[in-house]
DNA sequence: TGCAATTACGCAAACAGTTGCGTAATTTTA
DNA sequence: TAAAATTACGCAACTGTTTGCGTAATTGCA
């Protein structure tokens, strides 16, 4: 019952031993006697004992745990992700925190307090939608915090960061309309301040212009993610004189509801207007109709790229605490997949 | 640059107070004059003061974090739920441990002890659907860490639980499909395991007996939730000599992969053979073939009313350390969403 | 048998903070 | 003006574990 949890104290008391002893005994030190070991080991297994964490966290200044900060893990793509973390965690044994921002940047700064102050060892976070300042984040240097951005990355050239290549991405979903014939290709993008979007924005003119289709920027509109600023962007592209016959859409949800509105519009949805998008969510296989085609962006191996390199910058810490010299830039390649209806 | 983490010794001997002073003044401790909180409170500020959270956990013996295990993040019922906890966590100013048990006891054995190492406050748990003894988890009151499962819940008297009314929401669907003319409901059911299972099997029967509508045993299977088992299960219930023309599923997931099946052997899904399922997932409603209707679950208010609980349990700990004499059983009713298509 | 080497262990500090108790210094009261 | 009360602070212990250093006890060797 009142089954007390058991200490060095309590193993040191029973052998009269000094706790230093049990301790060293159940590390092997070689200063300790063969019998000693095997005395102290046979009482430590008899009691259960198990080493306090919240002792060793506060002596060793570190907490075998991990934050995760990412938008929303409705979202199957960061759902996807914390699985990547996860497993690498688990590996080092660490455990992981989790956070939520829900694309706000106030709730994301305080997450970060919160896991500031619970001393996490390392950051792996995926930035809100709202967020244009950093200081917050790059603020935890001042605590040997490492910070590992992933997906959605700021656009700072001194952090460590995992994101998909959107330009190649770009590439192949526009390449993939014009080869269909598509002449006339809306984008609806997202934020300007996602710096993603810039670069998908960079990466389609850079397309049309490779391909010598001309440029209309009219063509190009931007939502905030949700469905009604959407539906908005779909009502300026739809209202154009000569509408787009193929739409790009930041990612899968943005063009869940991009054809929700083009069915409302009596659009015959991959016939009059065609939808490619990012992030080829699992779910769009049951669809009604779900876009032509989606740039996989392999999020669990982004996030698992993303943590890999935090346990990396944890090995150097010892090393050189002053500033790196290079920093972590990775790009995931994706990969336009074209679904068959 | 090398900013040292302020400590409370920092302050003391900058201004010559001793440590405990410090601790005091920062607390408002009234034995302590008014101009030495305002010196201390003035320095604490601008060298930034934060106190070691890791070393308050020690001496607390409390790490204001709970631990949060459930089988599979990628499924938006769990995902919603782990809002639900979240939120209160964060008005709470607790912080969150996340496992994904992937639905595998080793795994969610694993974690548990990840956690008990944690030494985490408290534990939410949704257990995975291996899991038939519980050990691993009960065993956790030796180390006074109060748990509270949600949704998955074991079949045992002496626990706190909130889960959904798996009998009402069985009876709402069943009575449903009898209102719409079908008289052979078949049901793909869970592994017998799951607590939840026998009630619905129960309920399913209750309903058939009260309508007077015969019982016939072969129109009830079952599966382990993956699609191979549960095309195995629609393969049995289509081979029936009277086939069923409603077939009620375990949840959704299930669901599309019945309907999928379905569609495989030419069926019309909703016409020939209707599904009527559980938990009502957003993405239904983006479905070419939907279930007719599925039963509301509730992830998000479940989750959260089992997180109340158990800060309500952190709550009482103080007064009584023994046994308590009351458990909490909570039922969230559902709710028959009927989806219009 | 006496000295060095080795073996086997204990002491105490350190991590950062909280808190019971003790005690100077100041103020109030008679 | 001395005693009592109050104010304002410090000492030290405590949380569990690790680890540098010191030292008895044992062994090896000459």
């Amino acid at each position: 019952m009142g089954n007390k949890i058991t200490t060095l104290r309590e193993i040191a008391n029973r052998l009269n031993f000094s706790v230093s002893t049990v301790s060293r005994a159940l590390h092997n030190h070689p200063s300790i006697g063969l019998r000693t070991i095997t005395r102290v080991k046979e009482l430590a297994k008899e009691l259960n004992y198990e080493p306090n964490q919240t002792a060793l966290f506060f002596k060793q200044q570190k907490t075998h745990t991990i934050g995760v900060i990412l938008p929303n893990l409705k979202e199957e793509f960061f759902s996807q992700a914390i699985n990547g973390i996860e497993d690498v965690a688990k590996q080092n044994k660490y455990s992981v925190l989790i956070g939520q921002s829900h694309d706000d940047y106030d709730q994301e700064k305080q997450i970060v307090k919160a896991m500031k102050d619970h001393r996490i060892d390392g950051l792996i976070i995926s930035i809100s939608k709202q967020t244009e300042d950093y200081q917050h984040i790059t603020n935890l240097k001042n605590y040997n915090i490492p910070v590992v951005y992933f997906d959605r990355v700021p656009d700072l050239p001194e952090v460590h960061k995992v994101s998909s290549n959107i330009s190649s991405g770009t590439k192949q979903a526009i390449e993939f309309l014009i080869q269909r014939g598509h002449k006339r290709i809306g984008v609806i993008n997202g934020p300007e301040i996602m710096c993603s979007c810039k670069e998908r924005k960079n990466a389609y003119l850079k397309v049309l212009e490779d391909k010598k289709l001309g440029i209309d920027l009219t063509l190009m509109v931007s939502c905030d993610l949700t469905q009604e600023s959407t539906w908005k962007a779909m009502d300026k592209l739809l209202k154009l004189k000569e509408p787009p016959t193929a739409i790009v859409t930041i990612n899968d949800y943005v063009a869940l509801d991009a054809i929700e509105y083009a069915k409302k519009m009596k659009l015959k949805i991959n016939k009059n207007l065609c939808f490619v998008s990012y992030a080829n969510l699992p779910i769009t296989s049951y669809l009604k109709f779900p876009p032509l085609a989606s740039v996989e962006q392999y999020p669990y191996e982004q996030a698992k790229k993303a943590t890999e390199i935090l346990f990396e910058l944890f090995g150097m810490e010892n090393g050189e605490t002053s500033e790196q010299s290079t920093y972590n830039n990775v790009l995931i390649e994706g990969q336009l997949i074209i679904h068959n209806n």
